[in-house]
DNA sequence: GCTCTAACTTGAACATGTTCAAATTAAATG
DNA sequence: CATTTAATTTGAACATGTTCAAGTTAGAGC
């Protein structure tokens, strides 16, 4: 049950290995038309030999996640180095994801589920996603701290975790979108990025002060519970 | 693929008993720890003969949806006829969502990944959901219009779409609330509800009268492209 | 170089969702 | 009642994720 690191170089070659014919075939052909002994038979080993470093298949889909967070990461880095206003960099942090994501668009669908799955080791809010989550929130923390903007503390002590529950909105919306080229969504960022950062500005309105400490407080409250 | 409908007696006994099968087992045992031939079993019919009437096992998890939307319906019928407040309403209707569907907690989990599979026929966007899901969203008219809340046309137009939405939302919670009594969700729902009619009730205030423009209109974009 | 142990590898076996061609049943028709 | 036809039922067969006991390999300790 429990991931088998390798300690030899032998191991650590084989586990490479599998990992490098799954990520292949997952683009190739899917999730679910990518059988366990096609990703064996790719990688040139035997079928047990997989499960001895990936506890099941949808460890491996975890480890194409962190793939594609990699790629993502390394795609928005000029950007965040060069843009300082919040609204260009959140449209185009997430702009980043849904590109960096284009070549496994008829995958994305089939994962989402396994990953939606509370009972699921890797569903987002469960601790075997944890790192890759922080690292996501990271980012996001980031892509706030980065910014000219002055946002309240209260606000910008929750807002990248809030960002990231965003991003997946917008790849569950994008998985769904058959529009060419996926301008539907694109479009969507456009508009609710800024849309975002309107909000973040009236939250100093008097009138909302109370149902922003509300909403804060819950958010905390209920985050707390789950996200841990 | 397509459903088979029974066009004989003993064909409507075989699917009803079927289905009574399968919605014991999956209360009793859980989504994943039924399995089609203990269905089959316990309906006292063949294997094949389940797969006649329910393409895959994910169509038998719709008729479960359909039942406990049919005993929530039931259930808050007095609370529609006797409560006019909005928040009274709304409280009321999403609490009896989460106590009816207590008995199926521990399924559910499960039972959710499935539905939330874009690629699965029974995710709620898709159509073979489309009557079931047009029922729910018509409950939660029957929720808004009932009241005597004043709210802008715009908004009630959208409104029960968007607490159909909030009501999955609050399930996933819901589904990971390991609380005693589950009073974490039932906290939630109260803070939520009441947040959500104040909002309604905010968003008059010229200051907002743009965003909220903005939001329905986009809103009202999403929701065309997925839920038609 | 030999031995021993832990790491690694293997493939058969199992469980379960799904398919399908053939057998059976029931009802309509004459 | 006999025949025909469509509906229904069946269980074997298949694909695939997963497990596991047994075999093989490589490196540490001497």
């Amino acid at each position: 049950m429990a991931i088998a690191q390798p300690k030899t170089k032998r191991g650590e070659t084989s586990r490479a290995v599998i990992l490098q014919a799954a990520l292949d075939l997952f683009q190739q052909r899917g999730y679910d038309a990518t059988t366990m002994r096609a990703i064996a038979g790719h990688a040139g080993v035997s079928l047990g030999s997989s499960y001895h470093y990936f506890p099941s298949k949808e460890h491996l889909v975890l480890e194409f996640y962190r793939h594609t967070h990699e790629l993502h990461a390394a795609a928005i880095a000029p950007l965040l180095s060069r843009e300082k206003d919040l609204a260009g960099r959140l449209r185009g942090t997430i702009r980043a994801v849904v590109i960096t994501c284009e070549p496994f668009h008829t995958v994305a669908g089939s994962i989402f589920s396994t990953v939606a799955n509370p009972s699921s080791p890797l569903n987002p809010f469960g601790a075997a996603a944890k790192p890759l989550r922080d690292e996501v929130v990271a980012l996001y923390g980031e892509v706030v701290n980065g910014s000219d903007a002055r946002i309240p503390a209260d606000i910008a002590e929750m807002l990248p975790l809030m960002l990231w529950l965003y991003q997946m909105g917008i790849l569950y919306f994008w998985i769904f979108d058959r529009s060419p080229g996926r301008l539907r969504t694109l479009e969507v960022i456009d508009e609710t990025t800024d849309l975002i950062v309107r909000l973040i500005a009236l939250a100093n309105v008097p009138i909302l002060r109370g149902s922003r400490k509300r909403i804060l407080g819950m958010i905390k409250n209920i985050v707390e519970g789950r996200v841990s």
